[in-house]
DNA sequence: GTTGAAATTGAAAACCGATTTCATTTAGGA
DNA sequence: TCCTAAATGAAATCGGTTTTCAATTTCAAC
């Protein structure tokens, strides 16, 4: 690992080796808070700042990727040989993760029709789990959407 | 829509009107701050918060959805028949959409198996666009992930 | 082993979009 | 018309992200 940097022109450092342990340790969906905290059971002299900073790291060689669940925080995943989907509970937040060979193939294809080079592909499915759907915890109240709707709209 | 709307217990006014007709004037992945200008045009009195609140009752009544390309800013999308993918780039941070029909399909079967109750399907490829892939404007010096890296890291 | 340039660190501040507060105004049913 | 709940606008606040800066550390070159 610290060869692997070396050649990228980064330096190691304890901290840094202790943010990138921890990190892998961690698995995935990672956020700073959740990296930090777990830095600190081992070493309370780590920062903030840099537990942040070697996030971006992990992500600038290539090991992590960001994601963003709408939810206004980052978390980070590695990034592995399997690509995953999200299956995100918009009620109880809940995160789970499902394979989606089949479905890359298929962006891949897509991404090839635009002459577009893919580094990273995301797929959501945004909604609510078994639990919150059969406690009746959520109010799902939306309109519905129909074509009158957005014509009476725009008028 | 003043009934659309009453029959959900709001109320219409004039600001929130002006606002519900630029937005859907202005299309696809609208920010707040877009909206806020395009309403500003007619009408300079409206406050931004004003603007705000009436995207956020768009979505809750189920005629847009948020979107998060993960600069940090939240989109807004009006809610179609037609279901679309995005293509970003990570460079010019351009936006194409492709359609994902035969994605969502598959998607929607997914979360059956999950007994998932999906709202929102999210489905992105994030890379580099034709033109900056082509113009050399893009260092992609990404580390090459291998098997041996994660096992020397987890060490 | 010593040296020096460049990278890294920690604490604090700055940043910035999202959200809330609050006093005032307005919509719309009774 | 009257009344109450909803809506508005300005400003303050929030909270996660990112930068700043002085001090420290790494590591390649000597």
């Amino acid at each position: 690992m610290k060869e692997f940097l070396r050649t990228k022109g980064f330096k190691m450092t304890p901290q840094r080796e202790l943010i990138f342990r921890s990190f892998f340790e961690l698995g995935e969906h990672v956020s700073v808070d959740e990296l930090y905290d777990k830095v600190r059971e081992i070493d309370k002299s780590v920062g903030y700042s840099t537990v942040w900073r070697n996030l971006k790291l992990i992500c600038k060689v290539g090991l992590a990727i960001e994601v963003n669940l709408g939810d206004g925080i980052t978390r980070y995943d590695r990034v592995t040989k399997i690509p995953h989907g999200h299956l995100y509970c918009m009620n109880c937040k809940k995160l789970e993760e499902f394979s989606v060979e089949q479905i890359v193939g298929l962006l891949a294809e897509t991404a090839g029709n635009y002459k577009f080079a893919p580094e990273n592909f995301k797929i959501e499915i945004q909604g609510y789990c078994v639990d919150c759907k059969a406690d009746n915890k959520v109010n799902i109240d939306k309109a519905s959407v129909t074509a009158e709707n957005v014509t009476e709209m725009k008028q």
